[in-house]
RNA sequence: GUGGCUGUGGCGCAGUUGGUAGCGCUCCUGAUUGUGGCUCAGGUGGUCGUGGGUUCGAGUCCCAUCAGUCACCCCA
């Protein structure tokens, strides 16, 4: 065990790792600017009170999950700072500072954005996690909440993964949200005792998170609990079925849920929430979001309704991990050049400056001494071709051209070479993104 | 924040009733001073998570603590 670790809930992605993470980080990139999200990149710290009237208190992001930041010299109450424990606010915070609510609307965004709570860490659960945040402002259109979970959608089918579930449930407007919260609290009050201890606590200061309890108890004595849709307006129940009518026109199942509430504050009408089936253990969310029509003008900006979603991309890389998919190759430089002596070493610089000229990816092991132990540094590489460079090649103007799979081996003169390896290289790689 | 289980070389593990810390893989060297994979031989690497306690003696027993993991809570 090393002396010094990484820190509690934080996790190290190895090389190894790195194909299929980048895939990850890249295809939601991809997904969402080819659906007309443009990138942004905001602070991974901001004010502790964006978060305060963002997220809002009595929720457990805010109560307990936040890490806070403070200057050497900071005085209590002053200047104080959060790191982002969620995507939105900060991005939210920039479209009011830009002024961006007087561009064009909607303004789509998207960021890749690492998140920090102060949690009890588990397995798909870190104190630092990334998710990609898309927001669609400006727009309180039923379209519009149908294209964020559409944009999810595609980037989750585009991976491979099948399993997934969406579930889906509409909040109503915040006056039909407080509206009902007083009916939770007037049939549960009788019965608080029968209650978890935070649902108790809930009751008073956010009766609607009691709905996703998974306490037995509480989940009985919510039964005789009117479900949240007896109280939406007709508004409301219109703009809801019409957000479902566009996701089952571009063929996206869901499934409709009552309960589905969500840990954020700010949320109205649409909220939804993609699982991954199949693990059934406790973080089988992928992530999720709804509309949040009241946040912006929370914030201090002009009121603008909007929607957006946020996915956990450390859990999609999992889930694609534990459905056995999606190979990446392992990346693998091209050539390997070694040298068998101090005088070809010279020449095997010029080869290297050569061929990575050309565009390809070069490997060398010239602080070894010896072919053999370079040979092996070579096939440990995984390299397509080694470049052998002694002292008859020097004298011959050529070099050992070896395809390391095959152990095939011809001399090539280097006015050949470039040629040469083209033709080898063309047809040993054929993906899209490499340099050739 | 609550509860269960687990911490032994880089990784995966063994270690009997307390009595000199081991194995496999990896890594390094050599057989093979102009050629890798296979094989064989040798070698590096651990104050047994950390700190106390019991004992002549602790990887092993006790306590604490840290970390991991699982389940709550909640989320991504």
């Amino acid at each position: 065990m090393a002396e010094i670790q990484s820190p509690r809930g934080t996790r190290d992605i190895l090389p190894d790792e790195q194909p299929l993470w980048q895939m990850v980080r890249d295809t939601a990139s991809y997904t969402a600017e080819q659906m007309g999200f443009r990138p942004i990149t905001v602070p991974t710290y901001e004010s502790l009170s964006l978060f305060r009237r963002s997220i809002g208190s009595g929720t457990d992001v805010m109560d307990k999950e936040l890490f806070l930041v403070r200057g050497p010299h900071t005085e209590p109450g002053k200047e104080e700072y959060a790191l982002r424990p969620e995507g939105t606010a900060g991005i939210v915070r920039a479209y009011i500072e830009h002024g961006m609510s007087s561009l064009p609307q909607p303004v789509k965004l998207y960021s890749i954005v690492n998140n920090f709570r102060y949690d009890r860490p588990q397995k798909g659960r870190y104190r630092e996690h990334t998710q990609i945040s898309i927001e669609y402002l400006g727009d309180s259109s039923a379209f519009a909440d149908a294209w964020v979970i559409y944009c999810t959608y595609r980037y989750l089918t585009e991976l491979g993964l099948n399993n997934l579930k969406l579930i889906i449930n509409t909040l109503g407007t915040p006056a039909e949200r407080n509206t009902y919260g007083e009916k939770i609290q007037e049939v549960l009050r009788p019965i608080i005792d029968s209650l978890t201890g935070d649902s108790q606590t809930r009751l008073e200061k956010n009766p609607l998170r009691i709905l996703d309890s998974k306490d037995a108890n509480d989940q009985e004595a919510l039964a005789s609990v009117p479900p949240l849709r007896s109280f939406l307006g007709e508004e409301s129940s219109a703009r809801y079925a019409e957000v479902l009518a566009l996701l089952d026109q571009w063929e996206i199942p869901y499934e409709q849920n009552d309960r589905l509430v969500r840990g954020l504050d700010y949320y109205n009408h649409t909220a939804f929430e993609w699982l991954i089936q199949g693990n059934e253990g406790q973080q089988s969310s992928l992530g999720g979001g709804g509309r949040y029509d009241g946040l912006v003008g929370q914030l201090g900006g002009p009121a603008t309704p909007a929607v957006g979603a946020g996915l956990g991309l450390e859990r999609v890389m999992e889930a694609i991990q534990a459905q056995g998919g999606e190979e990446v190759e392992k990346i693998t430089p091209d050539i390997f050049v070694v040298a068998a002596d101090e005088t070809s070493k010279k020449k095997a610089m010029e080869i290297i400056n050569l061929v990575l000229n050309e565009g390809w990816s070069v490997d060398t092991a010239l602080g070894k001494d010896g072919i053999s132990s370079q040979m092996k540094s070579a096939n440990r590489s995984g390299a397509t071709i080694a470049l052998i460079i002694g002292e008859q090649e020097l004298s011959t103007q050529s070099v050992q051209m070896k395809i390391l799979a095959t152990g095939d081996q011809e001399n090539i003169t280097e006015s050949d070479l470039v040629a040469k390896l083209s033709d080898i290289l063309g047809q040993a790689c054929d993906c899209d993104n490499c340099s050739k």
